[in-house]
DNA sequence: GACAGGTCGCCTATTACATCA
DNA sequence: GGTGATGTAATAGGCGACCTG
């Protein structure tokens, strides 16, 4: 995987390559949009709708495999990224000797050493930038058995990093390589910053989900509460308020202990004409069927996930 | 073609650290 | 200044896909 540009190539060989990768992401960037490639969402009321995920995005901010980025960041006005990336000290970490050792981790990211202080997004402050830079070499220490330092990214490099996110929930090599280039990051930090944001967004909407399904549980249960309620109603008001109606059917309501559905068992054998229509509408009693509606003709009243099947299979609408 | 071994990327759980109230 | 809560960078382990011999 490791993309071996870092040793025995001449300046110009290294840019005409670098050149010819950006190139070659912005075809990548070109297929991933035209085929389609679906954003990261989850089922359930989606979280981010694609429709914020504009195309221009990327050039917005300027990701390393759109056509020249620190032009397109001046052009659309973000100054910070132009002015920090002029500044030009490093952020995370001064790329060590062992880095551009073949095998090393860090080894790619050496191999951009040269350009980052064009490109890089650079820190909020001279004195953060050095205790970055010493938390880098914690980092690289660690490596080496020592304990680890924890570094805190900067706002500019969270912001691009969200940014590149909204374009894309995961990136290939190139993207990663590219990404890591611009913001002065090692490739591990950017693959490592998608995989928890992944998790982040996942974890975000399992939340959400939970919250609607409890919703939807309360409402059912708020529902089953006033059904009944309005059975015992009618039940009273068919015994005092009409001695001359026909006598309806003895209905027993019985609940199904899964979904909390209500059906009704016509025990009776004097009808009414409106039993008869529901009888003749598909009989009374069946499973999920049966109606209150058409018992008593009254017109359906709204029920969610009333139409065909379990509430807890179909909540998308 | 089937299979084992290696590599890679991703996910998940967890840890460790920085920051803030 | 000490402390607990919170956010998040980083690590570890597992899994599936893919490649190669």
């Amino acid at each position: 995987m490791e993309l071996g540009l870092s040793l025995g190539y001449g300046r110009r060989e290294e840019e005409e390559e670098e050149e010819a990768e950006e190139e070659e992401m912005m075809e990548d960037m070109e297929e991933a949009r035209s085929s389609g490639e679906p954003p990261v969402q989850l089922s359930l009321l989606p979280s981010v709708p694609a429709h914020r995920f504009p195309s221009s995005s990327s050039s917005r901010l300027g990701f390393a495999w759109t056509a020249d980025n620190t032009a397109a960041a001046a052009a659309a006005g973000n100054g910070s990224l132009v002015a920090s990336a002029a500044r030009g000290f490093d952020v995370n970490r001064v790329p060590s000797a062992e880095d551009a050792e073949e095998g090393s981790p860090n080894s790619i990211a050496s191999s951009f050493r040269t350009d980052f202080s064009a490109i890089g997004i650079a820190a909020r402050g001279e004195g953060v930038a050095a205790e970055r830079a010493s938390s880098a070499r914690a980092s690289d220490e660690e490596e080496n058995g020592a304990a680890r330092k924890k570094l805190r990214l900067s706002k500019e490099q969270s912001a691009f990093l969200e940014e590149s996110f909204k374009e894309h929930h995961t990136l290939n090599p190139k993207q990663k390589v590219a990404l890591a280039k611009q913001l002065n990051l090692r490739p591990r930090q950017v693959e490592v910053w998608f995989q928890n944001r992944r998790a982040r967004t996942k974890l975000k909407q399992t939340e959400v989900d939970c919250e609607y399904l409890k919703r939807c549980c309360e409402t059912l249960t708020e529902e089953n509460r006033r059904l009944q309620k309005e059975l015992s109603e009618l039940r009273a008001l068919k015994t005092t308020s009409h001695p001359f109606f026909m006598q309806l059917p003895a209905t027993t309501l019985s609940m199904c202990p899964s979904c909390e559905r209500t059906t009704t068992t016509t025990t009776t054998t004097t009808t009414t004409a409106a039993n008869a229509a529901a009888a003749n509408a598909g009989g009374s009693g069946s499973k999920h069927a049966s109606s209150f509606a058409s018992l008593f003709r009254k017109k359906p009243r709204f029920f969610p996930f009333v139409s065909s099947s379990h509430p807890a299979t179909s909540p998308a609408s």
